[in-house]
DNA sequence: ACCAATTTGTGCGTATGTATG
DNA sequence: TCATACATACGCACAAATTGG
């Protein structure tokens, strides 16, 4: 069209116009729109560009729309909240379908002071520790991880080896809990030496660790995993999503 | 209209009709709809409603829409049910408040074939690039960035050494356009030369790499950052809590 | 309770633009 | 280059909800 608009189409230009003046003042809130005559005589666009834009501000929740009554402004600066795009928690490790974790040693431990401190803010109890190495389908290493279990569940201890799925699914299932929430950091150092050795990397090789722990309601962590990856394979993506009222 | 049909309009009867077929595998994942035309003719209505329908179900995340394409089936079951606590889009760097960008280069340049597949999906246009370190408030080092500006809002060139808030912000506020989404991955690479001389660190020193696609309604990004961070110094966290969902 | 005007919702037809393969 | 398929945009008509008389 006319390149002085920017390119885009009119019905975006329209709801962009529309939101400044609402931003403005120009529309109160509370007040409501000019009706969809009006803005299609004012613009000189046809009804369908019109509602085009109205649909936009009520997605974006600056209106209220009411048949027979108008279009209601309810807010000059509606505030976004974003949602991370994904439907169950394996999801977390995109790869976790296709991976087995090999367990190379499991046993209950008491840790330190500075690893009680990283679990999180539970008494100085212990832990069901298992760590070994997360391997592809093919065989080929992922990561070396080791998962704190809180002993709670130190039932579980006998059957790690061999469990269908995620660890967490499985305590949610024989334990009657449920993980609420995931706290997750992603930060990087060199691997152990004994994390090396066991993913056959040289001593000293960079990885990325990424430390998760699953919550209860009242953030009681139930599990903590903490996964070293080396560094020149590792990848991690996610996608966060601005939410609107569904249909 | 007909009783039988639950007097509901008939696009809405459409979308389910269709979210139906979905979610019983005969549009399965992966492959397409049928064409609005197509569409049109199977079900004896106009466009105008195949679209209202169609747009029902790109709305709820069911099939991702494509102009020249297609409607692809994307997802049988598309409530997410995890969210990430995140307010705003300036959470994602948790320091961002406290931090300023001291940009040594802004220029236009067009990407080669790499680097544009990395950028997204858009023909082989041109990007107004800004460079520079991000610094904390006391003047310390915490990355090297480099951001890409779609075309579009190149306007912005002059100013983006004195922008108050974000860039991302910044766009939405003078173009009128909105960030839907944000592709975010996070990988770890040796820093390149000028990035390991622009910070002051050792030539080699490993890097932690944070790539964010800034993207619109239709998946276009709007803006790409990448951000290079010492390794060593480097972490990142976020929370995902589960939602309750009434049905 | 009813009517009439207003306003948005639903639905159809048509034409042209633009991205895709 | 060309056909296909979705996006944008114009027009019209009638339905349904709201409002005020």
């Amino acid at each position: 069209m006319d390149s002085a608009s920017g390119g885009r189409p009119r019905y975006q230009q329209l709801a962009r116009t529309l939101i400044e003046r609402i931003e403005a003042g120009v529309y109160p809130v509370g007040g409501t729109l000019p009706t969809e005559q009006e803005l299609t005589a004012e613009f000189g666009v046809s009804r369908h560009t019109v509602r085009e834009a109205l649909r936009i501000l009520s997605l974006q929740r600056y209106v209220h729309r009411r048949q027979g009554s108008g279009s209601e402004v309810i807010s000059a600066a509606p505030q976004a909240v974003y949602r991370h795009a994904m439907r169950s928690l394996s999801e977390l490790f995109e790869y976790a379908a296709d991976t087995r974790l090999d367990l190379r040693r499991v046993a209950m431990t008491e840790p330190d002071a500075a690893l009680a401190a990283e679990l999180g803010r539970m008494p100085g109890r212990r832990w069901l520790m298992a760590e070994g190495v997360r391997r592809a389908r093919g065989g080929d290493a992922i990561s070396f991880t080791r998962i704190f279990i809180h002993e709670e569940f130190a039932a579980l201890e006998g059957e790690l080896g061999r469990l269908p799925g995620p660890i967490y699914a499985e305590i949610e299932r024989r334990f009657g809990v449920r993980v609420e929430e995931v706290a997750q950091e992603i930060s990087a150092e060199p691997f152990a030496p004994e994390a090396a050795a066991a993913l056959g990397v040289a001593p000293g090789t960079m990885a990325v660790r990424m430390m998760r722990r699953y919550l209860d309601e009242a953030d009681r962590p139930l599990i903590v995993s903490m996964s070293w990856h080396p560094a020149e394979t590792f990848s991690y993506g996610m996608r966060l999503r601005r939410e609107d009222r569904a249909g």
